[in-house]
DNA sequence: CCGAAACAGATGACGTGTCAACCATTGCTG
DNA sequence: CAGCAATGGTTGACACGTCATCTGTTTCGG
């Protein structure tokens, strides 16, 4: 995103132009390359595999929709969409739940599970072949802390609209 | 990304798990704010944001849809899914180019005009309040030289695969 | 000059993300 | 316990991204 020649209050300066259009362009670049490393070896996307390694780390690979969109940080409905595509490619199964019959379980399928544990390692390995293996201990516990740091400024940002039932305020 | 307990080859130590989460929950967070408020304030979203913003740096504010797609980082399918839509909306218009009659310009309009230069300066704040603002100088610093560094090394990674037409590899 | 390859760009199909509206069930309050 | 708000979850409409494919144009070797 370049910032155009506009002028505006308080316009970035210099520096902060540089790294604001890196960090963009870094973006843009890792997850079009993980995603399509996820897709190329796995045929699964970053979305189905977050969903399968949240299930896959809970006893009985079984848990709530809402559980799942809380550990997940997403917004219900996306999830929602998301568990409709999966079921369908067999990668989980959804279940009613007795003690709350407004609620859902799903489960991870056999297949899914599969998937997720032959996902994994070539996953780990993309994230350290394009991250990690290219940076030094310092910027890596750096890049840590500036993205605590933002992160929690956003978290802080949402205070006061109590109303967000999605994953962009927890 | 949760990165799950299964066991892969070469896992990330504890320091990088930590901030390969941080960075992925910066992301998502960051992403979700910066177009929300894009949308709610100006009515258009990020993408369209980024078209407008290489349009009005133009002269003539006239561009060939190919030199777009670079400027951008985009691949050419995309933009021109994101062109139909933003003429739609009154935007941009496509004119054709005389001088080679495959070709297409995109121009903006008046209306795209109005709209960019309305939401830069507001964009800016955003961008400030969630980021820099928390953020001190040898943080800026050290984002920007790590965005880079990752950057190149996706770069270089597509070195090789000279049969890419999209912008994953610029 | 002809024909094939390369190029500019558009399109359709499909997976993904967001918002708003919509059930059904639960639980609280009168 | 009647009624109503809150909760858990799904659905539909639409914007966005990617891939494969298609059309029309240019270019270049023979």
């Amino acid at each position: 995103m370049r910032e155009s020649t506009i002028e505006g209050p308080r316009w970035l300066d210099p520096r902060e132009q540089t790294a604001w259009r890196a960090y963009l362009d870094m973006n843009a670049k890792l997850s079009a390359r993980l995603n399509r490393e996820m897709q190329d070896q796995s045929g699964i996307s970053i979305a189905d595999f977050s969903v399968l390694v949240q299930l896959s780390e809970h006893v009985d690979a079984r848990m709530r929709v809402l559980g799942l969109a809380r550990a997940l940080g997403w917004e219900k409905s996306r999830l929602s969409h998301q568990l409709t595509r999966m079921q369908q490619r067999g990668l989980i199964e959804r279940s009613n739940c007795n003690e709350d019959r407004r609620g859902a379980f799903v489960v991870l399928t056999d297949q899914g599970r599969a998937t997720v544990e032959a996902a994994a390692p070539r996953h780990v390995e993309s994230v350290r072949r394009y991250v990690f293996d290219s940076l030094s201990a310092e910027q890596v516990d750096s890049l840590g802390t500036i993205s605590a740091t933002v992160a929690r400024v956003l978290a802080a940002a949402c205070e006061g609209r109590e109303d967000v039932d999605d994953g962009s305020c927890d």
